[in-house]
DNA sequence: TCCGGTGGTGTAAACGCTTGCAGGACGCCC
DNA sequence: GGGCGTCCTGCAAGCGTTTACACCACCGGA
């Protein structure tokens, strides 16, 4: 009878009708559950965000939550909190769950076999892998050579056969934003809010790599946490500078950290974008409200969330899919930048 | 066996000791499936927001989750999109998934009996019911006598036996809005971003009355989409009026709104606060960081969410649960409100 | 006429758990 | 020492599906 439903082949079509008009008339609804006990798997994925408060994570929410939807799967959703012990909990819940696969945006943990042990029996796919660094890596990201520590801090967060990665592409972005500025004029160039996370380290090392590239000297690299109270407190160390040593533009390692870069380069006295320059990363809502509106790095945060839903489903039906995903961004022009001062 | 897992009473210490062993050796991990077959309901609530890009949402999601975890639940989540028809459609996979509750925010759904039929088996959770109502009660609300436009928006989003409500004070928020503008000794109080959704006619109502409250003249109500191009484009109209029309202050449907009222105002040259003050709604993110930053009324969205998590569970547990919450705002002063100009 | 094949339908086992019940071990009282 | 109550443990049914397989009717070819 329930085979009436699932449109097997083998059932005339009469017979089929007919159950279905009793299915109908019963409201019956077939039992997620029971199915899932008999087939060993369910058409659930687990995903894993920092914060659900965060729109950038709200919007790879809602491209993984379409793709689901689409194939008929539902979402299974909890924060992490960046915190590692949270992420391994939940994963626990998710596999006890019996999802069909998971996602961990903003993955905190350390390496492959932190998530899940052994081989997971799930497939799993890191959206943006923000893995905590020893603090010690800072200074060698700053001065080592570009080489070692782009190993480094791949080998660091390297993925093993089980897992994908769908990751934005950082060094690049940072690369991006640099020649933006040296194409505008900008000689000394500053970069505010390193942190010992993965994408911190690389957007710092395509900062270097593109100065050297450009030929142009390093400019100051300010450590502060991400956010607009950081970004303001790096920012008001970093202009107690003597003025000739003042760089004409700021890298910002995001947009929260660019608002308040800006917000004390203003408390300076100082015009954005007519005698400094400032630039962020990602993208989010706050980028085009800020004053003046911010230029920017724009990550495809929807599109990766689509990606790694894609990359689950693609793993369910057994074909292996591509391992790791590296997208570009795009730049973003709005009107904190500008040619220096005295061009 | 399985009973000294789960610490029932009659087993044991020893015996749980030697069960616990073999568990741990085998990496046992219960099967939630199998289990909510046999008990019939799963340890798993479906959440359904508008979208999870906007951080206001993502809030709220957020306390249910904080709040579901702490409770050993899980959540299955999805977006709405504010469309009733998908509210709809999520809410049957829900039930197929066997959700032990149901919490729907930002409900678009007329009525109870849109969600689920009849009598939902599970219980049902809204929070924030923002359900549409025809356009004809944008006019009826500006001029209808409050009692009779309360008692309609009242009635037309009333709970039937089954729902439970947790929804923000949006007239009493309103009140205070206003309040606190003829506190500043403004006389001539705009509303901008009025829409036929049941938070927005609470609003206006609540302005409207809190001005009679105060003998004042009722000012403009502008209609307009909530977004910042929506209060763009109603303010730009609104200040066309002849100067001595002009409103002093502009009360905006939300903060989104406020933000694209205050570049409108600027627009023309008005200073805010100085020569006009601009109050938002609902506290987001952004409110903080517009320029200036916004005085709004904030919504408690973490609480809004645990609280939501919490009428479930104490529904499944058979206690009956308060049925409806009407939360405060709360007013947060920030920089864009200020006296009228000449005082 | 009989037999093999085919297309449709009924049946039962199994998925991993919960739970009620039978029953074993043991100590205590009479 | 036997009966009985008290603890604890083992057993088996059943939750609602899927799926493999048995089976039946029917048709065409030998």
């Amino acid at each position: 009878m329930t085979r009436a439903l699932q449109g097997h082949p083998a059932v005339r079509d009469e017979t089929r009708r007919k159950v279905e008009a009793a299915a109908r008339r019963l409201d019956y609804r077939p039992d997620h559950i029971a199915r899932a006990l008999v087939t060993r798997t369910s058409s659930t994925v687990g995903m894993l965000i920092p914060s659900s408060v965060d729109s950038f994570w709200g919007e790879v929410a809602a491209g993984i939550e379409e793709a689901a939807s689409e194939a008929n799967y539902s979402v299974l959703f909890a924060n992490s909190h960046s915190q590692p012990e949270r992420e391994r909990r939940m994963i626990e819940v998710f596999l006890a769950q019996r999802v069909a696969g998971i996602i961990i945006a903003g993955a905190a943990g350390e390496s492959a076999s932190w998530f899940c042990g052994e081989e997971p029996d799930v497939p799993v796919v890191i959206v943006n892998w923000d893995a905590a660094f020893p603090a010690r890596f800072v200074p060698i990201v700053r001065t080592g050579s570009p080489q070692r520590v782009l190993k480094a801090v791949r080998a660091a967060t390297e993925t093993d056969a089980s897992f994908s990665q769908i990751v934005f592409d950082d060094l690049g972005g940072a690369q991006q934003v640099v020649r933006h500025l040296v194409s505008l004029g900008h000689e000394r160039i500053a970069f505010v809010g390193a942190e010992p996370i993965r994408p911190s380290l690389l957007r710092v090392l395509g900062f270097r790599s593109a100065l050297l590239e450009a030929g142009l000297p390093l400019g100051a690299i300010v450590s502060s946490p991400r956010s607009p109270e950081g970004g303001f407190q790096a920012t008001q160390d970093l202009l107690t500078s003597p003025p000739d040593d003042l760089p004409t533009a700021i890298v910002a390692y995001d947009d929260a950290t660019a608002i308040g870069v800006i917000r004390a380069v203003h408390a300076h006295g100082i015009d954005v974008p007519g005698a400094m320059s400032v630039i962020g990363f990602d993208d989010i809502e706050m980028a085009a409200f800020s004053e003046p509106p911010l230029t920017t790095i724009r990550q495809p945060r929807r599109e990766m969330g689509r990606m790694a839903m894609a990359s689950i489903l693609s793993s369910i039906r057994g074909e292996s899919a591509q391992r790791s995903s590296v997208l570009p961004g795009e730049l973003v022009l709005r009107r904190s930048t500008g040619p220096p001062p005295g061009r």
